[in-house]
DNA sequence: GTCTATAACTGGATAGAC
DNA sequence: GTCTATCCAGTTATAGAC
């Protein structure tokens, strides 16, 4: 009964409509995010994805067209969610206080994406490792990343810039951009500190990290952005 | 006459004696670094790297045994240099003062770098490209970086701990990764902020952003360090 | 929708001549 | 040292059966 898709089937590739196709989608997905977030897209292959997946190439092709298609797919599933929750957190903010400071825009800004990494759901980690990795390789997923992730930042600096009257925006593009390095390093748990610490930190307890995030950070913007000060 | 190096050769393969070969070799490297710090490690070809110095692969797998090999013999060239370069500058700022400060030490920490970048010498661009690729790719070359790198490092919380008596070692780490995302997005050059600052800032001003990311960071160890303030 | 089979090609690596 | 020629494993992608 359940397969019995045919009758409202005959959409293009990559937008099909039975229910069991979309969660053998959602499996091909699943898949593939794992393995593109750990070995970056040039070193996974379309055959691994299908074999995690319990499916064949062919089908790969089917939903996907090809592997640059199955890339785009991870990156855009949970983009638009992600973003669209952030921004709403920054224009709740943005409403609900006066006189906004820099850590509390901050925190808006992040909440969305520590909630998630907090959540247990293990697909939001490897989502996040995935967005580093695109950060640092702009080729492959720059457009999109810029298309979701500007206009957020955007709005972010609209708020810092509130709490600091004085930053001119190149000094809040710059600072950023430190900021953003600091957020993609941790989001790739890349290990180093693990060692570096002799195991006193785990780069997994995004929890920790998280915590000095916010005023290491904003200390940084202000003391760039305030050139009144020194 | 100097292409009769066969009185000297027979030596183990990657470490050849005459001169013309080891400015081949070099060749071999400038390609490879330039490649790989453009397309990392899986996205290279040993083929391509070949056509770009000039040569064929068969002599690839005679310096470097293999594409590993290769990719390691790039990363170990300069990073000996470079580090033990910065040791020395931290040495000399820590000799230099009996009150160290926070600034001070990261300046010596980023000087040779910073000199680097600044000098013209388009390689060392590439080079530290490389380096932040690595860095968020430790399967790769995680061994590397922690055997040339952390000993720098530690060095450096050191004489930050000196500035900041009160700092815990906990908390001088995690400080630490912020900083180090802040560097590696900067030393990538990945073209985001160009593209989010609509051409304002240029991510490969690499003077631009180091003249903010001392200050910047500086001022983030304080905050989470001095839990003495607030 | 999902599969098998295979085409068409590219990859790293090696043997052996010079 | 450096080359040509080649092996062969693994790759993406497609055709066509079910």
């Amino acid at each position: 009964m359940e397969d019995q898709e045919h009758a409202v089937s005959g959409g293009s590739p990559g937008r099909p409509r039975g229910v069991k196709a979309e969660e053998t989608r959602q499996r091909i997905l699943d898949a593939a995010e794992k393995l593109f977030s750990e070995n970056s897209f040039n070193g996974v292959t379309i055959r691994q994805v299908a074999n995690l997946s319990g499916v064949n190439t062919a089908l790969l092709h089917y939903y996907f067209v090809n592997k640059r298609g199955l890339f785009e797919s991870v990156f855009e599933r949970r983009a638009a969610e992600l973003n669209s929750e952030r921004m709403a957190a920054l224009e709740a903010y943005s409403r609900s206080t006066e006189k906004p400071t820099v850590k509390g825009a901050m925190s808006a800004f992040l909440g969305p994406i520590l909630e998630r990494a907090a959540s247990g759901e293990v697909f939001w980690k490897t989502y996040f490792a995935l967005i580093a990795q695109v950060s640092n390789t702009p080729e492959l997923g720059g457009d999109m990343m810029s298309r979701h992730f500007d206009p957020v930042i955007q709005r972010l600096l609209d708020v810092i810039q509130q709490a600091l009257p004085n930053a001119d925006r190149e000094n809040l593009y710059w600072c950023y951009q430190l900021f953003s390095g600091s957020i993609m390093l941790t989001l790739s748990q890349n290990g180093r500190v693990d060692r570096l610490s002799d195991g006193l930190c785990r780069s997994d307890d995004l929890a920790a990290i998280f915590d000095r995030l916010i005023p290491y950070s904003a200390a940084g913007f202000a003391a760039v952005c305030e050139d009144t000060v020194e």
